[in-house]
DNA sequence: CGCGTTTGACCTGCGC
DNA sequence: GCGCAGGTCAAACGCG
């Protein structure tokens, strides 16, 4: 089992710009991991933390990371809401870090991400479906100083769910995704994906037409995969279809991004269940690397290349 | 019918 | 107060 647990996690100072990777700080107000835990877990483990026992909740969280592909960078990092300028900001914060229950009034907007806690990971391409809830995207930006667009994601598994998650991929790394994760799940980790249902139908475009985002606008086409969610574990292909016109129209800064690497000694993704461990081959079968690499192809005839791909194997 | 993506509009916080 | 940028909403539409 891979022996990072706290160690790529960092905190954030109040500010999102200033998260930091790959500092070994274990925090002292909360903790968690939206990925991969179970809500028994995570509702005494606040508690746990009150009680300095750190070192126990250590060992218990290591597996509570999305166990990755060996060649994944993460690196983790929380960041803290400021202290409410105001004594009415108050009330807001605390429903933004709600650990469990569903609050009683969701604001129709949210805090500023800088003042909600975050978990930020940095992962390959192919490591992005190590996550195993269901995500239903909600939003894409594009954003100031990145040629990606940021997309915006959230849980679907249960309807009072506040888990939220970003992804951007990284201008410094190609294949490489940044993905935030904003406040947990209300809910247990759910066994299995929900239909194909809105899996989208892209074709690739045929002309110079542009979204808002300066990236090719798509028509539609299919994506074949035998794994219901698009989220992130299947990637729109509109979405790789950004990424890739991106990949050819940019430049990349160069840019240090400090990362953690991890190593890990094999490909198994552990469940909640002590005795679940599934091997990413059992987690995604042949019609999901199958229907990748159609997408990939997709991207090789249409844009006349073929090694940039970033789910390419 | 339920669940998914896309995308323009809208809201909010923040800096000036 | 204004403009910008980030985050969210919701209508439209597709898929199984």
């Amino acid at each position: 089992m891979m022996d990072w647990g706290l160690q790529a996690v960092v905190i954030g100072s109040s500010t999102c710009n200033d998260i930091q990777y790959g500092a070994n700080y274990i925090d002292q107000k909360s903790y968690f991991s939206p990925l991969d835990f179970q809500e028994s877990e995570y509702l005494a483990f606040s508690d746990m933390k009150t009680e300095g026992l750190s070192d126990e909740l250590e060992e218990l969280y290591k597996p509570f990371y999305p166990v990755v592909g060996q060649n994944t960078l993460m690196a983790s990092s929380v960041s803290f809401p400021k202290e409410p300028k105001e004594e009415q900001k108050g009330e807001n914060e605390q429903q933004s870090f709600a650990l469990v229950a569903a609050p009683a009034y969701v604001p129709k907007y949210k805090r500023r991400k800088n003042e909600q806690k975050r978990v930020v990971f940095q992962l390959k391409a192919e490591d992005l479906s190590s996550d195993k809830w269901a995500w239903r995207k909600y939003g894409q930006k594009p954003i100031k100083g990145s040629p990606y667009p940021r997309s915006y994601y959230r849980c679907s598994s249960s309807k009072g769910c506040l888990a939220r998650k970003q992804v951007e991929q990284s201008c410094t790394e190609i294949g490489t995704f940044i993905v935030t994760y904003t406040a947990e799940h209300s809910h247990s980790q759910p066994t299995r994906r929900n239909s194909l249902a809105g899996t989208i139908k892209t074709k690739f475009p045929t002309s110079n037409n542009s979204n808002k985002n300066g990236s090719p606008k798509m028509e539609k086409e299919k994506i074949s995969s035998t794994h219901g969610s698009t989220s992130d574990l299947v990637l729109s292909k509109a979405t790789l279809l950004n990424i890739e016109s991106n990949i050819h129209e940019s430049q990349f800064p160069e840019k240090e991004f400090p990362e953690i690497e991890i190593n890990q000694e094999n490909n198994m993704f552990e469940g909640s269940d002590e005795n679940e461990c599934v091997s990413i081959e059992d987690m995604f079968d042949g019609d999901f690397f199958a229907g990748l690499e159609d997408i990939h192809d997709g991207f090789s005839s249409s844009f006349g290349c073929n090694s940039t791909f970033p789910f390419s194997s």
